[in-house]
DNA sequence: GTTAACAGGATCGTTGACAATCGCAGACTA
DNA sequence: TAGTCTGCGATTGTCAACGATCCTGTTAAC
């Protein structure tokens, strides 16, 4: 049960069902998910330690706030961690996994072409996970997991800036045509190269005083 | 009081006061923490997703086993963000950062001459905490944290075996060198290869089975 | 008009008891 | 003897109630 709440609870800020600030009662939680108050309690417990809630003795919990700056530092992580996966990915990946790299990004390059970004932004997701699991590297595939939730509010504000998607294609592009040369190094740096685009998008929102454009 | 016992429950996982395999029982940890079962359960839920403890579903909780396989990609992790945090650091540290670093090696080399290991581990600690400080790259020096803990009974077994100290010893130094240079690629660079020296120990150690050597 | 003390309400934190579940030992059967 | 079933003990999971703490709005004094 409390791996069930955990979950849903987890879903519900992830998609804005809970916004950020919002505080995040226990006897309502409760109700809402029909479970006690202890069951919310752990799941609350359990997201803090995921950095995704922000407790404060006394006083209860609220969704935690993440300033640009801090999805800048995010976005460094997963740099570093996805060029890992990156290459490990070019290192293990099967012919059959270069077949489903390749169709993910023809599909990206018709979601481009009908420019239906909610699409596209699905599509990411899945390269990204593909990716994740395709490198075998079960450490690197939980913190990058992690990390993508906690900066989900800024991804989503990026996702849907237009013409985005189409400096993101070339990018995935890349990546994936050096998993398939099996390029290990041309892997990771094309992924570094990716997630340094999104730095930049924050660093000139960081800029703008984190004004939403 | 439930931040406290998390505290305290993962501070003996990690000096092994509790050994990989351990049961935690939650009664007898309410006594010896001396608080309530609601303490140790939330305790047990926060060491969980912090990947210390198993839990299973009507079973318990236990101390995580950590393989050697496992360990290895930890420290490949480890070895990305850490890299990070050299490259922040020699951004970011003042000169007064330099000093500190220099004095720490100077420790070091005195350690090594008197060959006092526990002294050195400590310093190892003490100089990688550092350098998370200097970056001022939060994000990355929580995960390495939690990283480091994870593999903590793999380090001790490094950190007691002859001579490594000395082989360590030379790459410290040229971390702490390249920082002071302000060189980002140069000291992400040593931070590699220092870590690569690691895994290279683990690796022998699985290809011997996980033997204790 | 501003500030300080106070009371009330809302919410978290803790405790104790009870229900549910699991593993194991011992009995029973073929 | 091997296999299966059942009851028991140990432990976790859940719940409701109580106590502690903090915020807010009100009142009174200066």
């Amino acid at each position: 049960m409390i791996d069930t709440v955990t979950d849903e609870l987890r879903t519900d800020i992830l998609s804005g069902r809970f916004e950020p600030g919002d505080r995040l009662l226990e006897l309502p939680l409760a109700e809402h998910y029909a479970c006690g108050r202890a069951a919310v309690r752990s799941a609350i417990v359990a997201l803090a330690t995921e950095g995704l809630v922000e407790r404060e003795a006394n006083r209860g919990a609220s969704v935690r706030r993440i300033s640009v700056a801090e999805a800048i530092q995010i976005t460094q992580a997963r740099s570093v961690l996805e060029g890992l996966i990156a290459a490990q990915a070019a290192r293990h990946s099967t012919p059959s996994d270069h077949e489903e790299l390749r169709s993910i990004i023809t599909e990206m390059e018709e979601s481009v072409a009908d420019d239906t970004g909610r699409v596209y932004s699905n599509l990411n997701g899945r390269l990204h996970r593909r990716l994740q699991d395709m490198s075998g590297h079960e450490i690197a595939a939980q913190l990058v997991s992690n990390l993508r939730d906690r900066a989900a509010h800024h991804q989503y504000r990026l996702s849907v800036m237009p013409g985005r998607s189409r400096e993101s294609l070339q990018q995935h592009a890349a990546i994936v045509d050096a998993i398939i040369a099996g390029d290990e190094f041309a892997a990771a740096s094309a992924m570094h190269d990716h997630l340094q685009s999104v730095i930049d998008v924050l660093s000139q929102w960081q800029d703008a005083g984190g004004r939403h454009p």
